[in-house]
DNA sequence: GCCCTTGATTAGAGCGCTTCAACACTTTAT
DNA sequence: ATAAAGTGTTGAAGCGCTCTAATCAAGGGC
């Protein structure tokens, strides 16, 4: 900087301006001082400025999963939102694991990320305690029940109480009865869909026939559910699985076991990625407004550092997708 | 820092000899400062740390498609090597777009990003010359032929011309004849791919038969080529598309076009994402070593920062993962 | 001709950290 | 005893930038 000052002939403080599009410099000046950082191929050190500056303009993301489509897409929303507002994201994975992620949170932190979107999270309220007294933070995709407990935590979920229980009417308004569910384990939004499962089983006046088997969030998990399940006697109708990933591998076991979907067997995934609109597939699911979601995120996260400081939560509407894996019931 | 050093009662200087570990501190004040550190709550601002020490320890990390389930796989390795060299990484998504590709590229410049993983990039070779000039380069699953004009980038590939001659091998080998390709477009990986399949077309002494038809990279990017080719007399009896997604888009429109697969089409794609190995798809594809690839990208990046200076290409070798989608032409 | 305003420019302090040279104090060798 | 060699610690400069307050030049109004 010191050099483009001098070659163009002015202060260090007047280069400043014009890299920052000040208006009041004069236009001979600016076109000097351009010129030179051209000529010399100066770039601003972004380091230095956000360290001059007080602040980075920067959000820090943390995916539970970065392979997961779903997330993927979440991702792309905060990034859309975030351009837009002259925001830069970093995004760090947590591959799934909560240490990981806690490691993830504290990088970003030091970064001085001015925002923290925790994509799929799977921190439990303590660290999220922590994380907000630091940083505002916002959740996305993942509920943790009782969240808002802490005032500095926000979040952006898809309803999926209700997503589970769109699901179920539309299984039991098809003649199923016996509908399994398998969940996500220890994901963060397993508890709701399983909630929702179980509503919606007992509005269905169908509560003795509940049955929750514990899965996972990627396609491995469903082989030793879907194993256990074909074995038992009176096997269910219908599936309900925790999303569309883990859905996909109870399509493929049971596939493996010769049972015919839709027609022997019923399967609904949810999330809506881009495999379940794979006509080969073509699972029924829920769709989760993924950008919308990511975009919201970024819009919460701003708004504190407007200064709102009551917690906030958005809860989008999901909506069953209906496809081909799911019919009545075999007679 | 100040805090820390006035609650320990010793100067800022040994507080950061002690932050960053250093062996030439007394047990005793080491405690006392890492004491008073916690109870203040005091974390190290990395930006101010980057600025003092002429370093980021950062990888910049340029991705083309965040939702390609294949990019971000090769991402993880760049990610899991990274780290175990005390790397930070930061992501940017190209989105398949050559402007936000320069735009990022300039982002984690001014970033100080100390090398840049190119993942599967859009950016010609101008671009790539300009990129190398200002920070260390390597490119990641996308072949620029002659990238290597350029001293400051490496490249870590997977051999594509020979992976395409594999699909057209095992092709011929099941007795097709009219193979055709519908190729990646502008993808920097198209070319080689399709040159692969033009060699082995001749190497089989079909040569004539060769027909490459323009694609794309995702889904969608297949319905018209489809929609076409069956419409032609003389349709091919298998198809080799440029990836996997391209493959799945090809397979939903046989679909609907009530073309059986592999029955009266065989299909074949490239890259071996999970989606590939979905047992409803079982698409036979060509694997890329995706986590291997993202290791040998940073450990490039690592050598370039100790002093080599002439450029390196890295081939990898692939293999074709034959599944369902591929079988002998109708009689 | 003087004072005031307005607009353009700059000096310099400061952001939070690292690091080098210097310093005090021990310990060991002579 | 004295010099030499370590240990542990610190003061202060410096990293590349921003930004406030001060300075300067040029009109405008009276």
């Amino acid at each position: 900087m010191e050099d483009v000052a001098e070659r163009a002939d002015v202060s260090r403080a007047l280069v400043s301006l014009v890299i920052n599009g000040s208006p009041k410099v004069s236009e001979q000046k600016r076109r000097r001082v351009l010129e030179a950082a051209r000529a010399l191929g100066y770039r601003p050190n972004l380091m230095a400025r956000s360290l001059a500056q007080q602040r980075t303009r920067i959000i820090g993301v943390l995916v539970n999963d970065l392979r997961n489509p779903f997330f993927a897409e979440v991702v792309e929303g905060v990034e859309t939102a975030a351009e837009s507002d002259e925001f830069g994201i970093v995004v760090l994975n947590g591959r799934r694991d909560r240490v990981r992620e806690l490691a993830a949170v504290e990088t970003l932190v030091q970064l001085q990320v001015e925002g923290l979107a925790l994509v799929g999270t799977q921190l439990d309220r303590d660290d999220l305690a922590e994380v907000a007294d630091i940083v505002p933070a916002v959740m996305v995709a993942s509920d943790l029940v009782g969240s808002l407990d802490h005032p500095g935590v926000d979040a952006i979920v898809t309803d999926g109480r209700r997503g589970a229980e769109l699901v179920v009417e539309h299984l039991t308004a098809l003649g199923h009865e016996r509908i399994l569910h398998i969940d996500g384990a220890g994901n963060a939004s397993a508890a709701e869909r399983r909630q929702g499962y179980l509503r919606g089983m007992e509005a269905a006046g169908l509560g003795d026939l509940a049955d929750v088997r514990t899965g996972g969030d990627d396609e491995a998990a469903a082989f030793a559910v879907i194993d256990e399940i074909l074995a038992e006697p009176d096997a269910p109708t219908a599936i309900f699985a925790f999303n569309d990933l883990l859905a996909a591998g109870v399509l493929d076991r049971l596939d493996d076991a010769g049972v015919s979907v839709p027609a022997d067997m019923s399967l609904v995934g949810f999330d809506n990625t881009f495999i379940a609109a794979l006509h080969h597939l073509a699972l029924t699911t829920v769709n989760q407004p993924r950008l919308t979601m990511g975009e919201m995120a970024v819009a919460a996260l701003l708004e504190r550092l407007n200064g709102r400081d009551e917690p906030v939560r958005h809860t989008l509407d999901p909506e069953l997708v209906v496809r081909g894996t799911t019919g009545p019931p075999p007679s």
